[in-house]
DNA sequence: TCATCAGTGTCGGCCATCCGACATTATTTT
DNA sequence: AAAATAATGTCGGATGGCCGACACTGATGA
């Protein structure tokens, strides 16, 4: 994780943008506040914005047919752009973005949005980069639904948001997102009662400990090893 | 599918580059030639190049703890850039290239295809917008694993594979990818065993034909009841 | 402060799909 | 053309995880 930490410095974690490139956003877009729940796109409208998130975690999801909220393209955090590919490619949404927290975003037209590209080699590059990234999230998380079965999705699942959003503390790692297991059973492909019932075994074998809604991982090792 | 193909050509396809993109990688790069079953790059490999289909099929996989082949990135058809994510973003490949049909491929130099991309902006925003459609295609896929059963997922990838890459006939669409079942399972996250009985039934109730190894949609309508 | 509702815990029946096994039929290879 | 290999067809048993049901607990709001 260290490792991690010290490649993301040197390369640039390609889905964040860095201060420059977050300057240049913010010169061309406006912010705008979202509380806790709030809808800030939802699938069919017309997209014609991207935004960037300065503060706080949207969840990209989409609706089953029977309603079931599906989160397809994981969690964004700060720093990180949305609504891009839709934005880029066709003209309509095919998903929702939800505010998980208070969240504060800058908004930007399609029609700036092309300009600054235009304009801005560099981000252009770093958009297709990020896309990349975010391709190849995409396509390791169909390789984990098809091959792996569903204690080792949750595991991984609970590590990924650990690393990418937990706060570390003496003994362990906190998620602070308050999600419900439905919302967890919506990322990784289950039923609510079998994230339930999974999460309490992890409890029971000391790898996690409940904090109110929110989760501390103790022992990653335990964990990591319900994969495969 | 008519309504697609007539926005396919006021829009642009988004996957496939026209015939003057073609043009600029045709220039930049060399082409070369792989029979059919060749590997084409290798997951652990330095992606230090991308490539131009010219002619010819190639499917994405992964490989799997147990060695089976997931197809997570679909099929490439002539026309699309393949191995682009990986060269953008990381140094090392992910995922298999293999040649499903002999297949002519020009092959550009990573440095090369930077110094093409910085050159043309044009070009740079469409590699941004065919990774965004991939992306797409992706999460609709990760949907469908979370949502659907098996006989629904595999009628939509007959759909999807007849849409993109099938021959149409007085009585049908013939897919001419001579795909085996076992290649099919690996698509759409289920067995073997599993893909045969539902082909069988499929056949049984003449929404689909066998000539060989090849298949032929016989109704298209019957076959997407399947879904959901 | 009580009522309401969202979220959690737990159980047992049920079913889609997996998995091994084996026979049969194509397709290569020599 | 024969032998070897790969692909298909079909069957039953085993099972992971879905689904409905219901009790419990902790929030939110009037």
């Amino acid at each position: 994780m260290l490792a991690k930490a010290k490649k993301d410095l040197l390369e640039g974690n390609p889905l964040v943008l860095d201060d420059q490139e977050k300057e240049l956003v913010r010169e061309t877009g406006v912010t705008v506040n979202y509380p806790k729940g709030q809808i800030i796109f939802a699938a069919e409208e017309i997209a014609d914005r991207v935004y960037l998130i300065e503060k706080g975690w949207v969840r990209i999801y989409r609706l089953s047919s029977e309603g079931r909220e599906v989160t397809v393209g994981s969690i964004r955090n700060p720093g990180e752009m949305m609504g891009l590919a839709e934005t880029l490619y066709h003209g309509r949404r095919t998903c929702f973005a939800g505010a998980i927290s208070d969240v504060t975003l800058v908004v930007v037209t399609k029609r700036d949005f092309l300009d600054l590209l235009t304009e801005e080699h560099e981000l252009s590059l770093k958009v297709a980069k990020l896309l990349a990234a975010r391709m190849r999230e995409a396509e390791a998380m169909v390789h984990e639904l098809v091959c792996w079965q569903v204690p080792g999705r949750l595991a991984l699942l609970l590590l990924k948001i650990s690393e990418r959003c937990g706060i570390p503390e003496s003994d362990g790692v906190t998620i602070k997102l308050r999600l419900t297991h439905e919302d967890i059973a919506g990322m990784i492909g289950t039923t609510r009662q079998t994230v339930t019932s999974l999460l309490n075994t992890f409890k029971r074998e000391k790898s996690i400990e409940f904090q109110g809604r929110e989760i501390k991982i103790l022992d990653a090792k335990k964990l990591a090893s319900w994969i495969v």
